[in-house]
DNA sequence: AATCTTCTTTAGAATAATTATAAACAACGA
DNA sequence: TCGTTGTTTATAATTATTCTAAAGAAGATT
């Protein structure tokens, strides 16, 4: 099977219709080893560069965000002026060298156990992101 | 001695000429008991309601990154389109109900202490930022 | 106080990321 | 194949933020 018809069943599991464009975008963002953290802005480059085929910028935003609902993408709460996604949806956390606006993996096992000894009523926890800002 | 006055030392001790909008702005951040949380928006508003006096949505943004600058504020990373500031710039974190988009404050005695157990050649660590995402 | 310099404010223009629109198009089921 | 529904697309609209340049205010100097 090759990983054009993985990402089809995955786009009809998911009640998306399988097109040319999810399917390119689905090689660009999910045919990796590593993580990958991107905006939409890389993405739409990337896609031109990779598959040849040119997708409209606005496929791109739509896609990413039908993505990101269905648990497919995880945005990373981070202050820049553009957003940030990762592919990498397990619960972990993030470097972000601010001098080079660059994003790097911190397993879970690198960060000790986080304790929220405070709790809000009528509330539940739905993540714990952290952030570990770098500097020279 | 008022608060204008302890507020005109302050600015003029930070190199900034104590102006009439910038005092204005000093006593809708600074003038509460606890910590407040504001988007640029959100203290425009505030300064017309609260003192009376219009100040331009530029000034606004100037001084809101001066004291950024000075390190009277703090920018809390957090995935919205309009930028989070803080009058607490103590080391801490936060809750954020994603349905009320609030953010609440959380003691760093409430989160257990952070160990980062990775360190990337070159760089220190900067800031370690935790965001509690609360859904109901 | 009058003057000069420098900093600040301001309205409005410019920019940039994102979202909305509505017409053309493609996937799906009958 | 045909009709329905979902998708793509270019473009316009929106929103947050930054830039610009002229007018105004603060501070220092006389």
């Amino acid at each position: 099977m090759t990983s054009k018809q993985v990402f089809i069943e995955k786009l009809r599991n998911s009640s998306l219709r399988p097109t040319k464009q999810r399917i390119n975008i689905c090689e660009v963002l999910f045919n990796r080893d590593k993580t990958f953290h991107f905006t939409i802005n890389d993405l739409f480059n990337l896609i031109k560069d990779k598959t040849g085929d040119k997708v409209s910028l606005a496929t791109v935003y739509n896609t990413v965000h039908a993505f990101h609902k269905k648990g497919y993408l995880k945005e990373i709460p981070i202050n820049s002026n553009q957003t940030y996604f990762d592919t990498n949806v397990t619960d972990h956390h993030h470097f972000f060298d601010v001098k080079e606006e660059k994003l790097i993996d911190l397993k879970n096992e690198d960060v000790g156990p986080i304790e929220i000894q405070k709790s809000i009523p009528g509330k539940k926890i739905k993540s714990v992101e952290v952030l570990v800002k770098l500097e020279d």
